[in-house]
DNA sequence: TATATTTTTTATAATAATATAACAATGACC
DNA sequence: GGTCATTGTTATATTATTATAAAAAATATA
């Protein structure tokens, strides 16, 4: 048999962490816990499992935000569990990637079943928070990049660059989509700025920056980031 | 990826429809709908939605009937939508297949957050679309032309040329009809432009640019890609 | 506030892709 | 074979696109 799915349940109160446990398990899947934000995300890297609870009301941070954070490299199914019933915050979690949102309380027997409905449609999808690719070393958590084992220093925008490219390897990425990804709707003519900071990221990561083997230019198109 | 997503609505509530066919198309989707589950069904397979929308209430059959059926072949996501608010109504549509169960009345913000999360995760299994003929391997996503697994590098019109006969394969496409598709409507006198380009594909991946076997001509008519 | 860092602008050099013309090759037809 | 219409090839001018440096502006940091 497969062995048991594994479920983190992210949530500040003991007792529904403990509700949870005894529910899950009897229900055969493995269970772990986090009680902060912090601690939620560190669990979700160093071991990724298969299925995300998140409670929005979290001590340490917005829930929302630290949902938007987990989504950045991971693409696991997230239930949200939480005691607001406005549409707002149901709508802003689920364009911000979860993929369920149920609110407090809740029945026991209706969370197992959106848990086994999104493990369902997103079950074969294991990832990890670190993007490899040739020798690079992309960690989309602590946002560092590593080239063969030495770090390589960017600026924000750099590393939002790169780690695009890295989540789209051998991919063209055209002008108009880096631009809306990176700067927004409204920047999507700045072509210019692109170019800059595509020389800024050969100057760092390329052996020969005058003839790039990662960052290719598909002239007309966009660039690509080549495998 | 331009064109909107289709979502098929089965109710049979006449002002259900209406609200939706409004909501959805101001929203950008294409509606579809169905007020009872064999219409459904036969919607559902003749013109398959990108999602779907299902009562559970419907005259003919019950509605969980309905979703079984319709699980038995189709894999896009369903939402229902349902007066019952009990668990066990919910547990079983979830466990029949449904992406997610929405109670009436409904709150239309939410029901179209909940429809972009199950079309995210429904649609980010991408298969690019890649089009194989004979040694080839043109992937329309990534704009890669691969013969026998080796990288071609193409220029963007010369790519562009490569594609619409890829797509047209066995077809003898017109030096007009390719001008325009390429060049523009301005340009379908201008044969001598598609010569030069047909001449640098030859180069770039026929055996014998002499003796071309993938792209032939077709004298006084235009040209044909052979499978 | 001073300082360093990063992003945006501007200017210009370098490169690549395309358009165009001139000529060569092919094949149908007499 | 010779003529004509069509197609193929090559070289080069033109245009478009891209790369890079460096200054100015904005932002963050101490």
């Amino acid at each position: 048999m497969t062995n048991p799915s594994e479920i983190l349940v992210i949530d500040d109160e003991r007792q529904i962490r403990k509700l949870l446990e005894i529910t899950l398990q009897s229900n055969g899947y493995a269970f772990a816990e986090a009680s902060t934000s912090r601690d939620g995300l560190v669990a979700a890297a160093t071991k990724p499992p298969d299925l995300i609870i998140l409670d929005l009301g979290l001590p340490d941070e917005n829930g929302q935000t630290t949902l938007k954070k987990l989504r950045e490299w991971c693409g696991r199914p997230v239930i949200i569990l939480s005691v607001y019933n406005n549409e707002e915050n149901i709508v802003h979690a689920l364009d911000s990637g979860a993929n369920d949102y149920l609110i407090k309380p809740f029945r026991t027997g209706e969370l197992l079943a959106r848990i086994r409905s999104a493990l369902r449609t997103n079950s074969t999808k294991g990832e990890s928070p670190v993007l490899h690719c040739k020798g690079f070393e992309i960690d989309l958590l602590s946002r560092t990049v590593r080239k063969n084992n030495e770090m390589v220093r960017l600026t924000s925008t750099q590393y939002e660059l790169l780690a695009l490219f890295a989540k789209n390897v051998g991919k063209v990425l055209t002008h108009h989509y880096i631009l809306r990804e990176i700067w927004g709707q409204d920047f999507t003519d700045q072509l210019q700025y692109l170019r800059v900071f595509i020389a800024q990221l050969r100057k760092k990561i390329e052996v020969d920056p005058n003839r790039p083997e990662y960052l290719v230019t598909e002239s007309g198109v966009g660039y690509r980031f080549v495998a």
